[in-house]
RNA sequence: GGGCGGAUAGCUCAGUUGGCUAGAGCGCCUGCCUUACAAGCAGGAGGCCGCAGGUUCAAGUCCUGCUCCGCCCA
């Protein structure tokens, strides 16, 4: 028996939502195992760094998801949401480590394996709260399934995956130039370097020629390079520099004679034309040097320090040695001139220090056969982007891939499943620690003490986590999974390379659709992130409005992949939404007694019965179809504009006059039952946006059938679509509001009630507003209603409006001023002759009548003749006015 | 330099194959504590749809160019 009483007048999500997670829990209901009977649906979380706090990214990225899983879990599927965190390599590793500065400790005063063991304890901590966190924003995952990149089985499906792309020559150890974060002493792949504008200058300085000759100059930004440099490079046709070449300069400070040369990459547009080159600090100069044979000088070491090659300036930070130098070439009279210049320096993505591009042995991954696997997987249609723009994005990528810098010299990470013999200096890569050399047999093999990028287990994630390289039932049913939802600032990053992974070490694509969604800005429109101080945290939203209404909000801002700007008014109107559904519930609730739902029969059905029927079967399909085509917006929007302004504003209005009534029981039965069904529908359509907030008033409607969370999701019935009544309710709509608005107009208090005559164009209409008097009576205060059939003098002493064709009286009992109705109704004219004009323009137009669509054209015809038919409606109401203004 | 996205009401945004008078929420104005809801109800005001061309019977929607904003890549 549905209970209502103890219902609060206004929705209190704190209390409600309180209680429902833990009971979601002990009833199981987001469990999902193997089941052969039924379709899988899985989706494998974005693991959240497990250090990290969530933010309103978080927030968006696991609405949606839970959006998706809860509404396939209703629809039948065998649904899987498996959650998860991520070690986050470098990033948990500089969050300890400041921890530990602020402790006047470095992680090398701990030393590897102590420093490991606090990580693991800041892990540990963190790790409770980010499950609580996502707890408190209703995610509906299975628990049990939980993993993190570091566990055991992860770790193994790690080794696994190198040790397999190493067999395969798809992995090889080379010393090449990558970036290098100083301060976090670490390789960087070119993804981890993001390269930002800023001021800087353009040195300008000159190499003289070694027999005192003016020489040439160069032009650099980063004039500290200098001191390695081994040459000077100019375009071979630079007129300027023709007879330089072959000859050679003196590189100043350094007094060493370093060639001319001339290459073809040299822009003569650029500085003087001369480039110094520095093979061992430059990605572009490496080139050069080694077109040329050039020696590569490091004056540069691993913490942006100057090293012994520069004499003098050993020891040095790079900064100060630029000042150094430059102060030195000036007092030399070799700096030429300095100009401002804007560079893009590249900087490391987690501390925003300047990379140093350095030669360095590293392993990497083979990424162009991979990327082949990867692009077929998109281009033969196994994996869809939505949006789908999203995919050139990916493929230009793929396109111009380069090789991936997949070592990293950190400590929390997955080491790297190789040892190096003391003895023959060969590698040993294994899948298990191996206790001898595989080629000599020496027992002295130290392993790398390198760790892997973090993004190499997300690589893995979506099958690593189903149990590969394993074959588990769970790996054969649930993979490939269904979809991933991501934000787009990481398709790089992460979802190129699980479908590289995923196509190459799993077989198959990992997902079959990405949804790819915006970011979350600030009001202004800016990126939110802590530094700025404008994040916003979702916790703090839920303290406020709730996490249904939050979501709900959220859920209406997601445009097509477009970033989303944060709007505390969506926040408001979907916890007020919260409050509408509350309170219809309880209304509902309240009226419908204690019988249990039966099915609804047509013949004793009302206007507004068929109406609402009609209409929440419209909603239903087109809900299905928005939610398909993943508009989440839409989908929301549909069902609030159905329940607020449909059902609630004009539904349950009418309904209530059959409940409120004890003279017709079975009339009130029905109206009961439809209720029933329609409030039933709603919960569980709303129930994947709101969950708690349908999970606690479901609970009062059908106490017996336990959670709505396993409760089949609403469909479309077409049979109930019912044109008609939805016209004939149209009518009565804009009988009701064109009453609504004359009292308005002429200010009568909503108490008063009033006299109202409607003239239908037909029998048939004036038969239909007689039948619904009641309606009208309750929902525009009218206490006498007179209906007749046109053509019918128009009354003396009325107000008018023409609604559809029906006209509109409203008796003033004689309190008409005929001057200021004449007044009105020129105004309602004069709106009406200008549709009339644009109407009449068209069909007047030979090629829109004979061009155009007949459908159109007919429409468009019928549209003028209904513009006409009002005009003439209120222009024989102006005649009735000018008679009595006459007669006065 | 290449590419992508955006520009619609005061604000945040819808507007899916071109076709009724371009919509919503919030804000604003007027009147109402009408026994589900003042987190509410009813009635309103408010828009050269960035600019300029073009295609078409018809353009917010398609094409071209431009301006401004944001992002990605080199």
């Amino acid at each position: 028996m549905p209970g209502s009483a103890e219902m609060d007048k206004a929705y209190d999500a704190r209390r409600v939502e309180a209680k429902w997670y833990q009971y979601w829990l002990e009833q199981g209901v987001f469990d999902a195992e193997v089941n052969l009977d039924k379709q899988p649906y899985c989706i494998v979380i974005p693991p959240p760094n497990v250090t990290g706090v969530l933010h309103m990214g978080h927030a968006l990225d696991e609405t949606i998801q839970d959006l998706l899983t809860r509404w396939h879990r209703m629809q039948g599927y065998e649904t899987l949401w498996l959650p998860g965190t991520d070690h986050a390599g470098i990033a948990t590793q500089n969050v300890v480590e400041a921890m530990l500065a602020a402790e006047g400790l470095s992680r090398h005063d701990l030393g590897r394996e102590k420093f490991i063991e606090r990580v693991w304890q800041v892990k540990e901590d963190h790790h409770s709260h980010i499950v609580s966190q996502l707890q408190r924003l209703g995610v509906s995952v299975d628990w049990r399934r939980e993993r993190f990149t570091l566990d055991e089985g992860l770790s193994r499906a790690v080794s696994e995956a190198f040790v397999r792309l190493y067999e395969e020559g798809l992995i090889y150890r080379g010393a090449r130039m990558i970036n290098w974060g100083p301060r976090c002493g670490t390789s960087l792949s070119d993804l981890e370097v993001e390269h930002k504008e800023q001021p800087g200058h353009l040195w300008y300085i000159r190499y003289p020629a070694p027999d005192g000759g003016p020489g040439l100059v160069v032009a650099t930004t980063r004039p500290e390079t200098m001191l390695g440099d081994t040459g000077v490079a100019v375009h071979p046709d630079d007129e300027r520099y023709r007879d330089m070449i072959g000859k050679s300069v003196i590189l100043p400070l350094m007094e060493r004679e370093i060639p001319v040369i001339a290459d073809d990459y040299i822009d003569p547009e650029f500085g003087t034309g001369a480039l110094k080159v520095t093979p061992a600090h430059d990605p572009n100069d490496l080139e050069i040097g080694q077109r040329h044979n050039l020696p590569s000088l490091v004056v540069i070491d691993r913490q942006g320090k100057m090293t012994a090659e520069t004499r003098q300036y050993q020891g040095l930070d790079r900064y100060e040695c630029r000042q150094q130098v430059v102060t030195d070439l000036e007092a030399q009279g070799l700096l030429e001139k300095i100009e401002d210049y804007v560079h893009t320096p590249g900087r490391c993505q987690r501390c925003d220090t300047v990379v140093e591009p350095l030669v360095s042995t590293q392993w990497f991954v083979r990424m162009e056969p991979l990327a082949q696997e990867g692009l077929a997987a998109v281009r033969g249609g196994a994996v869809e982007f939505v949006p789908e723009r999203w995919t050139k994005v990916y493929e230009d990528w793929l396109e111009n891939i380069q090789d991936w810098c997949s070592s990293r010299q950190l400590w929390w990470g997955h080491p790297i499943p190789v040892w190096y013999c003391d003895d023959c200096g060969e590698l040993t890569c294994t899948r298990q620690d191996p206790t001898n050399c595989a080629h000599c047999g020496s027992a002295h093999i130290p392993p790398d003490p390198d760790v892997l990028d973090t993004w190499f287990s997300s690589a893995l994630w979506p099958f690593s986590t189903l149990g590969w390289p394993e074959q588990t039932p769970e790996l054969n049913y649930f993979y490939p999974t269904s979809v991933l939802v991501t934000g787009y600032d990481i398709i790089y990053f992460w979802v190129a390379r699980m479908i590289m992974m995923g196509m190459h070490l799993g077989g198959k694509e990992p997902f079959g659709q990405v949804f790819i969604h915006g970011l979350v800005r600030d009001e202004q429109g800016r990126k939110m992130s802590k530094s700025l101080g404008n994040a916003v945290d979702p916790l703090e939203l839920i303290e406020e409005y709730g996490t249904d209404a939050m979501r709900f909000g959220l859920t209406q801002l997601i445009t097509h992949g477009q970033d989303l700007t944060y709007a505390p008014d969506r926040m408001v109107g979907a916890r007020n939404f919260c409050n509408k559904l509350w309170n219809a519930s309880r209304l509902v609730l309240m009226n419908i007694g204690g019988a249990e739902p039966v099915d609804i029969e047509e013949a004793k059905l009302s206007l507004a019965d068929r109406w609402i029927l009609s209409r929440h079967h419209r909603m239903l399909a087109e809900l299905d179809r928005q939610l398909c085509g993943y508009n989440l917006a839409q989908a929301a929007e549909l069902l609030y504009d159905y329940i607020w302004s449909e059902f609630c504003d004009w539904y349950l209005e009418i309904a209530k006059l059959d409940l409120y009534q004890d003279e017709d029981a079975e009339r009130k039965a029905t109206v009961q039952n439809i209720l029933h069904h329609l409030l039933s529908d709603i919960l569980r359509a709303l129930h994947p946006f709101m969950p708690f907030i349908t999970e606690e008033i479901w609970q009062r409607l059908a106490p017996e059938a336990g959670s709505i969370v396993p409760q089949p999701y609403p469909q479309a019935d077409p049979r109930w679509v019912d044109g008609p009544a939805e016209a004939d309710m149209g009518r009565l709509q804009a009988v009701i509001v064109a009453v609504r608005s004359l009292r308005a107009d002429f200010k009568i208090p909503p108490g008063q009630k009033v006299t109202v005559t409607l003239t239908a164009p037909s029998q048939a209409e004036a038969q239909l507003l007689a039948s619904q008097r009641e309606s009208i009576g309750s929902l525009a205060s009218v206490e006498s209603l007179d209906t007749r059939t046109a053509p019918a003098p128009p009354p003396d002493d009325a107000i008018t409006q023409v609604a559809q064709g029906i006209e509109v009286y409203l008796h003033l009992m004689g309190a008409v001023d005929p001057a200021q109705e004449m007044q009105r109704l020129h105004k309602d004219i004069s709106d009406l002759d200008g549709l009339r004009q644009l109407s009449q323009q068209k069909l007047q137009n030979e090629n829109f009548v004979s061009r155009a669509p007949a459908e159109v054209v007919a429409k468009e015809r019928q549209r003028l003749a209904e513009v006409e038919r009002d005009i003439a409606k209120l222009q024989d109401q102006v005649k009735v006015l000018a008679a009595m203004l006459a007669g006065k």
